[in-house]
DNA sequence: TCAGTGACCAGAC
DNA sequence: CGTCTGGCCACTG
């Protein structure tokens, strides 16, 4: 089982409502410098159809808003869940404070079971 | 083989 | 809040 292969069960899980950062999805597959390439999966589709409109930078922003279909479809998909998001300077922003994904030190363990059942 | 390129990040101010 | 810096690493031509 790849590193893509966990991101793309990480996404899968993100609760409704809620918002998970690059860094949080590496973390949790076990690869925690390897946000970037969980990025850089997400634009070239390299997970499959997931809810990648879920999944922001560590300080909020929504940072992949220009890869989807208009640059304010993350807001709004966001939005629809009960996500506040609020305009700066840099683009859309979510308060992770309130809206991020706590995962527990327990999730993280079940997830490396999963992933130790499935393979590698 | 190798330099360039990101939907990144934490720390320092 | 905001900007800058150095580090990161798979992928690509």
């Amino acid at each position: 089982m790849d590193f893509y292969e966990r991101a793309k069960m990480i996404c899968e899980n993100i609760p409704r409502g809620r918002v998970a950062t690059y860094g949080q999805i590496a973390l949790l597959c076990g690869r925690p410098r390897n946000a970037r390439q969980v990025g850089y999966a997400l634009n070239k589709g390299r997970l499959g159809d997931v809810p990648a409109y879920r999944v922001v930078s560590g300080n909020g922003v929504l940072s992949g808003a220009a890869a989807f279909e208009t640059y304010d479809m993350q807001k709004i998909l966001l939005e629809a869940e009960g996500v506040e998001v609020t305009r700066t300077k840099k683009g859309w922003k979510t308060d992770l404070k309130r809206f991020g994904w706590r995962t527990t030190l327990e999730e993280a363990e079940s997830f490396q079971e999963m992933f130790q059942k499935k393979n590698i």
